[in-house]
DNA sequence: CAGTATCCGGTGCGATACTG
DNA sequence: CAGTATCGCACCGGATACTG
């Protein structure tokens, strides 16, 4: 948890994340969708990179091109940035226009996605959610989880 | 999406929205929990505060005391939080022990949430997932989400 | 088009000391 | 116990210019 909010905690990784989840894919198109300073976007795109969250794929080559995919590792962390997506859908007062609606091809219908048990299927209620063993959380980093 | 990133998106804020889920509510509980210098842990309450997502609730006075306690806007990141622990458990390697394991209460079990679509109920694959109108993705803040 | 290089201001954040 | 005040540095991040 602590090292993941290290690769994770930061103005534009989320934001980076959920344009490549959009569908962007060049470093241009990214850079011009995102309003991101040019070399901010290299070094975090490099970050994800060595943090195996995205991978490069040559696209063209003379001169070779590469384009930004997400890895497993990325796609896994789709649930947590359409949660972000809700949450702000339902209590963030967008600026100008609203929230952008996302549509499930397998039902055909706007998205809304919801975290439920995966054993018993239950909406997840966080007060019955308690933490297991005797764990401590350890100070700082190092501690578990 | 842009404005959500802006009160979320640092290294602390998630952490202490965990350690608030996961019980701690005192300024000095969560400060030796966290390890984190008093100045930035008062910074983030006071980000939260304003917010709406902490609420301040006196539990003694003389001195009058107050501890922070999520408001129904703050319980509705949940999903959000847990579905970066269920990330980090799964590829991110702890330093010391295993992730710590969570109990859901309405089954007994290990919990396990898992994204799935409020209509259908199928867990959401990413590629099933398109943006519905044709909005285009805005750049710079004021953009639509 | 896909970056790298450089400059520079703001601030995130830690450390320490102090207060009611 | 629950913070506030101050210092200081690293670094985040924007702007601009440059390269193959």
């Amino acid at each position: 948890m602590f090292h993941s909010v290290d690769t994770l905690g930061d103005r534009w990784t989320v934001l980076l994340l959920a344009s490549l989840f959009f569908g962007l894919h060049r470093y241009d198109d990214i850079s011009t969708a995102m309003g991101i300073a040019t070399n901010i976007l290299a070094d975090r795109l490099r970050r994800l990179l060595s943090a195996g969250i995205v991978e490069q794929h040559l696209y063209q080559d003379g001169p070779p091109r590469y384009e930004y995919r997400l890895s497993a590792k990325g796609w896994d962390l789709y649930p947590a940035t359409l949660a972000i997506q809700e949450w702000a859908n339902t209590w963030v007062s967008s600026p100008s226009g609203p929230a952008l609606k996302l549509r499930h091809s397998r039902c055909g219908h706007t998205l809304r996605g919801r975290m439920r048990c995966d054993c018993c299927h239950g909406v997840i209620d966080p007060h019955d959610v308690g933490v297991k063993p005797s764990a401590h959380w350890k100070a700082r980093r190092g501690g578990a989880a």
